[in-house]
DNA sequence: TAAGGACGCCAC
DNA sequence: AAACGTGGCGTCCTTA
């Protein structure tokens, strides 16, 4: 059963009212319109909790819409979560680049434009869905007017041509995961959001104070990092140095002595390093630029102006974007959520009662390369935790170069990002006898990438095509600068799609974990009633939940159940092992 | 003065 | 040591 839910074809509501147009429900079973009603747009959650509570079976109901972030709020903030659901949008994008790669096979010709472009001609950032700047980041956007998209009547014929599009594809079956999984990724990434990661801003306050000194006027360093300015200043010889200005500091380094081209942090490291008898008086003379460096990260990307901005309640409500990364892995919107540094993770605790269940997956990529490429050797290698621990062993016994940790997986990361130089380079031949199959999968796709093809994942997402312009300067090989450039295109598109196919199919493992987690979650507890343990944070092969202690061995029971789950879901009966590390820890900083 | 690139560092 | 993939973001600095 499918509930389409838009705007209303009709013009103006019951009772003549165009300032507040109608939106329209529509069910819709085996594809053929059962019921319709029209109603006002500030009821919508009443009605879809009517629906709900109506229904036999809501967890079987699929609820359709253009777009989950315009929608799924305002339901979440009026306590309503929702099992299944086809986010138009999102759908769209996936099937209009494969459609747009004849290889494919895919042929979709959408019924509405939902692409993001409508209202972003510059179409790099997805517009935030709120304003940062505003107290509604925390609230129900409800009362916020809505531009309005496409009708109803015209959803139900976008949703018609994405199903016919899936359906005509030479892997319906995958690509209707892809679909569903992205969807229900819409719908996870809202819920996170609302719920928020728990953030202990006393903790972080004592966190910066300490590192810190006291919190600063506005528009002056704090007090520790001013000194260690002072100081650097001192000892370079420049007084009135800046050190926030590279340019500035860069300076002053030559001036003293240092002969770096840039102020970066390996850079400077590097330059201590090869000082011979003189590598300790080195490292005195970089030591306060290194520290004050870390202070001034630290200040300005986690310090107290962040907290203001990001922290309410003692929740970091992290904005995620859904597919917001080419490859599919998700992107986050403010507050820099998919970066959270180490050095703070400590303040995030969990409530009093409460544990955090921290699940890293381990080493997921290659162990995606071994299931995609059907490589027995290196699914052999993942049967322990440590996969490149398991390459260490194999590499002993048949006496190959790879027969420690690090060779491995220098190697295998190498093999992944397309290395051209260097120890990871070098290792190739001795990867390739090991995992023949492995290797030639990475290898074709970046054979297709140099050549301008598109490749896609295991379940279907496809790699955008260049640009003409890319075309142009890779067929221009007319002197010999032309030549050298259209090599450096080629091959830097190669690594991009050696890399897609193996990051976006792990991205794809991450979607299906998630959701499986979140259907777990759902139906766990007590007479199935759910589980009071919700998924608070995400990032690319890790998710945190947060929950009651007496919750906390069913959890990490469900993420590792999970994780098998979404491998057998992609794989089948695949050999290849998905394990995880799982803490139930007070702080996210005990965690691994 | 706003926009956008460069820089540098954070994450996986 | 970095090289080599995908990103975000705060700041400085140049350009229009």
């Amino acid at each position: 059963m499918h509930i389409v839910l838009g705007p209303s074809p009709e013009p103006r509501g019951p009772d003549g009212d165009t300032a507040q147009p109608p939106w329209r429900a529509v069910s819709l079973d085996a594809g053929r319109e059962v019921s319709a009603r029209d109603f006002p747009r500030g009821q919508l959650a009443a009605v879809v909790r009517a629906v709900q509570e109506g229904s036999e079976r809501p967890d079987r109901i699929r609820w359709v819409w253009a777009d989950t972030r315009e929608v799924y709020p305002e339901l979440l903030a009026a306590g309503i979560e929702l099992a299944r659901v086809w986010d138009l949008r999102l759908c769209q994008r996936i099937l209009r680049t494969a459609a747009s790669a004849s290889s494919r096979g895919v042929e979709y010709a959408p019924a509405a434009d939902l692409s993001e472009e409508r209202e972003e001609p510059a179409g790099r950032v997805p517009p935030p869905r709120v304003d940062p700047r505003q107290a509604s980041l925390f609230e129900a956007p409800a009362a916020q007017p809505q531009p309005r998209g496409p009708a109803c009547d015209q959803l139900i014929r976008e949703l018609e041509a994405q199903r016919r599009a899936v359906s005509s594809s030479p892997e319906p079956h995958r690509l209707n995961l892809l679909l569903a999984a992205e969807s229900q990724g819409g719908l996870i990434a809202e819920e996170m959001h609302h719920e928020g990661l728990p953030w202990n801003r006393g903790i972080h306050e004592r966190l910066l104070e300490e590192r810190l000194g006291p919190r600063p006027e506005e528009g002056s360093r704090p007090a520790r990092m001013q000194s260690l300015a002072e100081h650097v200043g001192r000892v370079l010889g420049s007084e009135r140095l800046n050190p926030d200005s590279p340019q500035d500091l860069l300076r002053a380094l030559n001036a003293a002595g240092v002969r770096v081209g840039s102020t970066r942090k390996w850079d400077l490291m590097a330059w201590a390093a090869e000082g011979g008898a003189h590598v300790e008086e080195r490292r005195e003379l970089i030591r306060p630029v290194l520290e004050y460096k870390q202070l001034y990260r630290l200040w300005t990307a986690n310090g107290w102006h962040w907290l203001d901005e990001w922290v309410r309640e003692d929740r970091f409500h992290a904005a995620y974007v859904v597919g917001g990364v080419v490859t599919g892995r998700w992107a986050a919107h403010g507050g820099g959520a998919m970066q959270i540094p180490r050095t703070v993770r400590d303040a995030v605790r969990a409530e009093p009662g409460h544990v955090l269940t921290v699940a890293d997956a381990s080493q997921v990529e290659p162990r995606i390369l071994a299931a995609m490429s059907g490589d027995r050797a290196l699914a052999v290698a993942g049967r322990d935790h440590d996969l490149y621990l398991g390459i260490a062993e194999i590499g002993q016994r048949t006496g190959s170069a790879l027969k420690d940790r690090q060779a491995a997986k220098i190697a295998l990361l190498g093999a992944m990002y397309g290395a051209t130089s260097g120890d990871s380079a070098a290792m190739m031949p001795h990867l390739r006898r090991l995992f023949p199959a492995a290797i030639e999968l990475v290898e074709r796709a970046a054979e297709a990438g140099e050549r301008g093809g598109q490749v896609a994942t295991w379940l279907g997402r496809t790699s955008p095509a260049p640009d003409e312009a890319w075309f142009a300067a890779v067929r221009d090989v007319g002197t010999a600068q032309a030549e050298s450039r259209s090599r450096t295109l080629s091959r830097s598109h190669g690594r991009f799609t050696r890399n897609f196919v193996v990051q976006g199919t792990a991205a794809e493992w991450a979607l299906c974990w998630m959701g499986e987690i979140r259907r777990r979650l759902r139906a766990g507890g007590p007479g199935g009633s759910g589980l009071r343990t919700r998924m608070v944070f995400f990032v690319h092969d890790e998710v945190v939940l947060h929950g009651p202690e007496e919750e906390a061995e069913e959890a990490h029971g469900i993420v590792g159940e999970a994780a098998a789950a979404a491998g057998r879901l992609l794989f089948g009966e695949a050999p290849v092992d998905f394990p995880l590390t799982v803490a139930a820890v007070g702080s996210y900083a005990e965690a691994k």
